[in-house]
DNA sequence: GCGACAG
DNA sequence: ATCTTGTCGC
């Protein structure tokens, strides 16, 4: 699967803030979501003291979770970390390994967030829009925003809201995503729509995806191809 | 000026 | 993210 030529990656952060900034209107927020047979989980993982940047695509069947198809690319890495520019760190790569699919996803689960970001553009999206996929940012700490700890049940969530909460509670903040338990006992995942899904989607595919452990199969998958075991 | 800050 | 020892849980 390929993605569509939106735009170039040798930008300067100035120039990929202002980018994000122009794409974020793009994103849809609500479902358009087809059947789902097959869905990606995308990981990226260094080598060489960073200067090799090795990102893995697996993608498991749907409801089964078993491995079907898989795709790692190494590639040298060309931006730094800059917390809110992640994607000109990872996306070339990861968009990489998405071209060596012989058959495309129909849901795409990012290890980040996606709308939870400061420009609301964060990784998941940004992939979400370039490759046209309904998306899911799937973070394991926090970027921005503040919350509640969810109940400690599988399946409990907290709304992630944009700003600070009034002093009484009755703020009317922007919901920018939701604060997942997957498991009892385990810190909780950050989720937010990345592209074509809605936020009660995105926490459905989530849960529908983690079965034993902390994080979903799809994300587990990607993680175990990007550190080569 | 001082913290906060996906991976 | 990556580096690494010790420790806890299943």
């Amino acid at each position: 699967m390929k993605a569509r030529p939106l735009h170039g990656w040798d930008l300067a952060p100035q120039e990929a803030m202002a980018l994000q900034a122009r794409l974020r209107a793009r994103v849809e927020r609500a479902d358009r979501v087809g059947a789902v047979r097959r869905v990606a989980g995308v990981d990226v993982g260094f080598e060489a003291d960073g200067r090799v940047t090795r990102a893995a695509v697996a993608v498991l069947d749907h409801p089964g979770l078993a491995l079907v198809e898989q795709a790692v690319v190494r590639v040298p890495t060309r931006f730094p970390y800059v917390p809110g520019l992640l994607s000109f760190r990872e996306a070339p790569a990861a968009l990489a390994a998405f071209a060596r699919l012989r058959t495309a996803p129909d849901l795409i689960l990012y290890d980040g967030h996606g709308v939870a970001h400061p420009r609301r553009f964060g990784i998941a999206s940004h992939i979400g829009l370039l490759l046209d996929c309904p998306s899911i940012g799937v973070a394991k700490t926090r970027l921005v925003g503040v919350h509640r700890a969810p109940a400690n049940r599988r399946g409990a969530w907290t709304p992630l809201r944009a700003a600070p909460i009034d002093g009484d509670g009755t703020g009317a903040d922007e919901t920018i995503g939701a604060v997942l338990r997957t498991r009892a006992g385990v810190k909780p995942l950050y989720v937010s729509i990345g592209h074509r899904v809605s936020l009660e989607s995105a926490l459905r595919w989530t849960l529908a995806c983690t079965t034993r452990y902390r994080l979903p199969e799809t994300t587990r998958q990607a993680h175990r191809l990007a550190s080569g075991r």
